[in-house]
DNA sequence: ATTATCCATCGTTAATAGCCGATTAACGAT
DNA sequence: ATCGTTAATCGGCTATTAACGATGGATAAT
């Protein structure tokens, strides 16, 4: 197996707020960026920077909609993530 | 359910080395330090810092005995992170 | 008693992460 | 065409990480 996209996941989640942005995503199931700022006692900046991690893991994707992006956790992804971790 | 803990955990395992140690530790259940060192290209003092960061995080324990220091894996850690995951 | 082995720690260096405010880009509405 | 909203990116700052070699303390072997 792969040990790269795990990895990269396990250092995206290797965050307090980045855990907790992707429970909220899983909760609420889509998200808009703005919403996710009001939560956190974080700037607009810092938010994107760790939806951005996020994204690159693969864990999160996000689709532009006019001026919003909508956020959301790739399920196929998560699930992979956690077979992984149940491997172990 | 508290978030630093398997917070801690995913950033320990945010490392390729980290997780192939925690691999290879629960293959062959318990190993000494040297001999850790010996299957990966990087120096001793390094893969000690990489150990104590797992140790740190909880997933690894160690135990000396004379001059050597014998690692494994904490299962019940392991289980409850596994938990953790399985619940996102 | 001396020597060798094992490993944790220190000090250093370069790179990366985390946060912010400011700017920019894209879009919708006026 | 301009303005307001949304979000991504830039630049800068500090803190942390990842790697190394060197040092030192504990134990085992001679």
């Amino acid at each position: 197996m792969e040990i790269e996209p795990p990895a990269k996941i396990f250092k995206a989640l290797g965050h307090p707020t980045r855990i907790k942005i992707v429970q909220h995503l899983i909760e609420i199931n889509t998200c808009v960026c703005g919403e996710i700022v009001g939560i956190f006692p974080y700037s607009q900046s810092t938010i994107s920077q760790h939806l951005k991690i996020l994204k690159e893991s693969g864990i999160v994707c996000g689709e532009v909609e006019g001026p919003k992006t909508y956020f959301c956790v790739d399920k196929a992804v998560l699930n992979q993530f956690k077979q992984f971790v149940n491997t172990l």
